[in-house]
DNA sequence: CTTATGACTTTCA
DNA sequence: CTGAAAGCCATAA
């Protein structure tokens, strides 16, 4: 199985209500130093996959959406994890998400 | 095979 | 927690 469609079926895996980091996905993944990788494969996920697949529930290690796709800004991905009860904290042009309280535990 | 790139992470300050 | 610098990985050309 490639990474990229490992990482898609892992992303798929995350719960509602649940956030997930770009390192911890690719630890499951099987490559634990892969973050950038997993970042990678979600900014070239087609339309197809993208509506199967929770992207929105991907952050960063620190809680802050990384996006800088045009297609997707960090304002469209914080209303989809507030519309799945997700609290999201707006500061000074960045979004960030309490990862103590939302960061998904695996399985 | 080598170089470049990116929705990352860790370390240091 | 923030910001800067370096490291890591798979993919594309």
């Amino acid at each position: 199985m490639n990474f990229f469609d490992h990482i898609v079926k892992i992303v798929r895996k995350i719960p509602n209500g649940k956030v997930a980091t770009y390192g911890q996905i690719a630890v499951l993944a099987g490559n634990p130093r892969a973050a950038r990788t997993v970042g990678w494969a979600l900014h070239q996920l087609e339309h197809e996959d993208l509506r199967v697949t929770p992207w929105h529930r991907v952050v960063n290690r620190q809680g802050r959406i990384s996006t800088t796709c045009e297609e997707h800004t960090a304002a469209e991905q914080a209303a989809l994890l507030k519309k799945e009860g997700i609290r999201v904290q707006y500061k000074d042009g960045n979004y960030y998400i309490e990862l103590s309280k939302y960061l998904w535990k695996d399985q």
